[in-house]
DNA sequence: TGCCATGTAGACAGACCTGTCTACATTATG
DNA sequence: CATAATGTAGACAGGTCTGTCTACATGGCA
């Protein structure tokens, strides 16, 4: 009868799935202590306010989301042929509910500004897992960069229209930047 | 003394700097009515819901900003080269703050759904600007779609980092997207 | 035994939000 | 002149939000 986890996970992962669903201004503080079945007193002895709890809820997204990430492109050959089946499985997810991180700059980043710093440090390393399956070359931190950044319109792409629509282009996108002749240096 | 505009104009002009700068959620509307110089009366005879003013800024939005696009591509020269020049322009405007589109999605679509449509609608149009400077070509249309899809990323980058590194790999990609081999169909 | 960290339940304050309502002024038009 | 549309000023209701507070229970450890 006792709960399996500590009342700092039962938190943390109540806010996890409201968050990340619902978005984080919609989401009341009274909602995830609901949630996490948890009292009030004891939801701000581990979280002064809700801004800490928002910070905690990317920093805990930032290593989920990066483990689920480096598996599926390991799953899917771990190479560049990769990226495009394993964006596939995110995107057809019934859950998807687009980048937390993207969404969480455009709804708080007036307001909290380190939500711009953890987004500019998790796309970093992105960049650094899509770099890991690209063939070596001079121009793979480039070309990692290039893929990111049209992984993350796609991502965009696929909250407004179809995931099908958004794989195909990206899968474009990565085709044309990998196939380019080196122009380079 | 009398009003330059009339009321509606008014407001729909106040909704929109509100709107763009600070959020759609995080605007209430007693800051669009004071901003305006309107009486709340007048304001709900109107605009009877701000789910009805959240859809009209959107629209006027949408003739404004692909007005301003139309025009920047033109001034740059109306071909393909012209197209990083063009966002760069809006990407240093300190008023830039993002698409209005991307960030209404995610801060709306959950209880406006009418919202994912407008911005389908609105990028589909992007699109369409974009692919009236490519060269014409059996792909057009799909390389149009690829530039989109990266210009959203890349408008999402310079949110939480330089627009010269957001500007740098977007020519990156459009480079690479224009300079692919006819890989056929 | 005594202390303290950790927990529960829930009332409460103060702010802000949307939308309604009363009461009155101005202007255009039939 | 009379009527209707359009405007102003601002109180108010009912809801939600964050964060504080009181009062009490339990379990580990010195």
């Amino acid at each position: 009868m006792s709960p399996a986890l500590p009342a700092r996970d039962r938190i943390l992962l109540a806010a996890h799935d409201l968050f990340y669903r619902d978005g984080v201004r919609a989401t009341g503080i009274d909602r995830v202590i609901a949630a996490s079945g948890v009292a009030k007193l004891t939801f701000y002895r581990h979280f002064p306010s809700k801004n800490d709890l928002i910070l905690a809820y990317l920093d805990y997204r930032h290593q989920r989301w990066l483990a689920w990430f480096a598996d599926a492109l390991a799953r899917h050959g771990g190479n560049a042929a990769a990226i495009v089946p394993a964006i596939h499985e995110w995107l057809a997810d019934p859950d998807f509910r687009g980048c937390a991180f993207l969404n969480s700059v455009g709804e708080l980043a007036g307001v909290l500004p380190e939500v711009r710093d953890i987004t500019r440090a998790h796309k970093a390393e992105v960049a650094a897992a899509l770099a890991a399956v690209l063939p070596a070359s001079r121009r793979r931190t480039r070309q990692a960069a290039a893929l990111a950044l049209a992984l993350d319109g796609a991502i965009l792409r696929a909250q407004f229209d179809t995931a099908d629509a958004a794989l195909h282009t990206l899968d474009e996108i990565v085709e044309a930047v990998l196939a380019r002749p080196g122009a380079g240096r």
